[in-house]
DNA sequence: AGATATTTGTTCGTATGTATC
DNA sequence: GGATACATACGAACAAATATC
């Protein structure tokens, strides 16, 4: 959970999702907090929210629904096409 | 019905409600008008629409039903607990 | 029981304006 | 001017509760 101050918010936000996903607290295919989940928990608006979200999809740590929310991922080296 | 420039349409709008109840012309109990109406009336989203009732219902003027809509509360300093 | 309409609840997508650094 | 961050506001979609037919 740990903070950078040199880093903006939205990229230590992002990080802590990453850290959650990492240690399984969010699961494959599970719901990560809705944007307005992320205004409550820490504090920031929902544009900052929306920027955090943006960054995790586009690095392909989550994918988004519109009107549902975000999901992780499925894992993206332990995945064999056939066997 | 007076609109203040210098303050957002959700607020102008919450203005509007509360001088209509406070005038009778929505009484205690009664539907006040829906989001849709709202939307109509004022010519603003449903979303901005949804923060009108939120902030009503936040500072008691009103109460909401989910599928019904929201309604007049009823008045807090005129209602001694018995007798 | 099923279909439909109305209404609120919630979610993401996007744009604009303001302020700060 | 650009990046960050906040608030406002409109748009679109999904979900659930209520009522009526």
């Amino acid at each position: 959970m740990e903070f950078r101050e040199d880093q903006p918010r939205w990229q230590q936000v992002a990080h802590v999702i990453r850290e959650r996903i990492a240690a399984g607290t969010y699961r494959p295919g599970s719901r990560v907090p809705s944007e307005n989940d992320l205004m409550q928990e820490f504090g920031i608006a929902r544009m900052t929210a929306h920027k955090v979200m943006r960054a995790l999809r586009e690095e392909g740590t989550v994918y988004t629904v519109r009107g549902m929310g975000s999901f992780v991922s499925p894992p993206q080296d332990t995945e064999p096409t056939d066997g």
